[in-house]
DNA sequence: GCCAGTAGGTAACGCGCGTTACTTGCGCAT
DNA sequence: ATGCGCAAGTAACGCGCGTTACCTACTGGC
């Protein structure tokens, strides 16, 4: 039997990776003590002496821990997964800045699984379900589900199995916890922020009424009109499709419906490419922003509200802060801490650039 | 000696999860003839009988593969690893998604290292090597870089252990394959189309000129200008900030230097941010677009171009194409297949819109 | 009646590491 | 001299799985 003992593709470039094994023995210990040097046992006992002599072997030889085999062994693989719309959709995708920073911080890695892979043609249901199953096959210690607009989904079934939490979304049908924006607060930070600036007379540009976000913007105004002793006026509330053109032609309606005296002199728009649309109609018409008519809107869309000429002031949604929050709340999960609360609101925060 | 048997924190809610074995056991067979099944092995010889008396245990037990062991034991990750900055800064977030589709659809997993986390204050250089390292703990068996845009960078020495590719930006110092737009191939077409409308006189409105994008896009334009026998007026070409104001700005020098019958009937904005100062410009001056003014821009950057009005005609950077390429070059790398070119050029496709 | 060949498996090793139980040497009080 | 306690380690098991070498019918050809 004559046969070479070289079962491992020896001849390829790819060279094995050095071991624990290979730096014990460099430092004439056994590999137990280089592990307990490595993950700084405390009451494990190893002298000074010994201790630098293994440093110095792993520095020497550049030894790089297998996280696969650490996991193997110490049953947790410090991942956790996020499946998400937002890679192909990138208007939230703060979100996934935040997970990852505050993951980073909690020395966890974060996988991220896009949730709308056209692998099969299909219901997207089945999609979620395959980006999930293979995070779990990764043995992450728990499921993060970020959506790009506000609103209601469901998780697949075998989620369940480790702790999850949503965010910029809630579970439809079940109780998994949730991070979405504070929208009632936010309507109410905005309108407040036009009342201080002395308008009396405001238009609303809406979004469609069933969304969460109409809904709690819209709440929001109301409460801060009434907290002024102002009413909203229903026929100043003017709905239209989310784009540009949408706020144009919403804009358009508003502010040719009144003769000068009676038109609102200033804009709620529910999201700033509405708004983007609405400087449009206000230039078109001669009318300067904000002389004549305030602009306010909501989203914070970098690219869009830092742009536009005046720069837009607007209301931020909270996604980076959404996105740690929900890193931090999985971990107290996991850590088998109670929640704070279900659904957690995460305010809006004001913007103020030159459109008020 | 009473204690109790159970190692494992058994009280908790965390189950062991289901192994091979317990599929084995269940299926009356032996571990290793459930493998064979599950890793479908051609030569090894299975009944037919007994592979879906294997198949139902599976599904009985909800049986997953734990991902981690595979890997160790087969020696093969399955893994990428991508760093970043674009995690922080999503302009070109498209690349992540074109690398992750053309990863899921090769079964691999893309990992997102994000490379400038605030872990550490100091220079950048060290928070790449950091992101570097936890990838190659992960053992990918390739790397990917990729920036925001286009430049030269320098990739973390330790990189090198792994087959390694740039996109959207090339290696400073050394050998690395990088994968990088067709910028003068984008600038010709641009051109080109203004051309085909009929435009002679045409303003630049230009990047800082050093850049690889102003260097590339220039060099395209004037090409194209050449070959309808037409030089590039330096006149005619004005640098500014890459942003909104500093396309207004430069729109109106260029704009207000001429009497209207020299005027440039065209303007070829390096970027999409620019182009959308030089609108406030043109519509600023009672002039329409594109009846007296034609405008083209760089980039397609989705959130101003097709939400400008008009909405604008605009070369694409090719990021998702990149990203696809990327991972498809990396799959050639580590299969030890010769790659193409050191450098492979992604062409910029026209978008047209309603500007020109 | 015997041997070769094949279908249908199984035992056992190793991947790299965490962890527990155990061993050894030595100083010190009795 | 003996026993005790502690510092400084080490042997060995197991994590879940891929893989190789081997083993046991059973069939067919001569």
């Amino acid at each position: 039997m004559a046969k070479t003992t070289t079962p491992n593709h020896a001849g390829a470039a790819r060279q094995r990776g050095v071991t624990m094994n290979d730096v014990a023995k460099r430092a004439g210990v056994s590999r137990t003590a280089v592990s307990f040097v490595l993950s700084n046992r405390e009451n494990a006992s190893i002298s000074e002496e010994t201790r630098t002599r293994i440093n110095e072997a792993v520095q020497a030889l550049g030894y790089r821990p297998n996280a696969g085999a650490r996991a193997l062994a110490s049953q947790r693989s410090d991942w956790y997964g996020i499946v998400t719309e937002i890679v192909t959709a990138p208007f939230a995708v703060d979100i996934i800045k935040g997970a990852q920073d505050q993951a980073w911080l909690d020395r966890k890695f974060l996988l991220i699984a896009p949730s709308d892979q056209a692998d099969a043609v299909g219901p997207n249901q089945g999609l979620e379900d395959a980006a999930t199953e293979k995070l779990l096959e990764q043995r992450v210690e728990g499921l993060l589900y970020a959506a790009t607009f506000h609103r209601g989904v469901h998780v697949p079934e075998t989620a369940k199995e480790v702790p999850t939490v949503l965010i910029n979304c809630f579970d439809a049908d079940g109780k998994l916890p949730s991070i979405v924006p504070d929208e009632r607060a936010g309507g109410r930070t905005a309108v407040e922020r036009l009342l201080r600036a002395g308008h009396r007379r405001i238009g609303v540009i809406n979004l469609d009424p069933v969304i969460p976000a109409a809904i709690g913007r819209l709440e929001g105004a109301r409460e801060a009109l009434a907290d002024a002793g102002l009413e909203l006026d229903p026929e100043l509330v003017v709905p239209g499709y989310a784009t540009a053109d949408g706020g144009y032609e919403a804009a358009c309606r508003i502010l040719d419906r009144y003769p000068q005296e009676d038109r609102p002199t200033a804009l709620f728009c529910l999201n700033d490419r509405m708004a983007m649309g609405a400087y449009d109609a206000i230039k078109e018409r001669g009318l300067t922003i904000p002389g004549d008519i305030a602009v306010i809107g909501f989203d914070n869309q970098e690219l869009i509200a830092a742009y536009l000429r005046p720069k837009l002031t607007t209301v931020a949604l909270p996604f980076e802060k959404m996105g740690a929050l929900g890193v931090q709340t999985l971990a107290a999960l996991t850590a088998g801490q109670p929640i704070i609360a279900d659904q957690q609101l995460v305010g809006c925060p004001l913007l103020e650039r030159s459109s008020v």
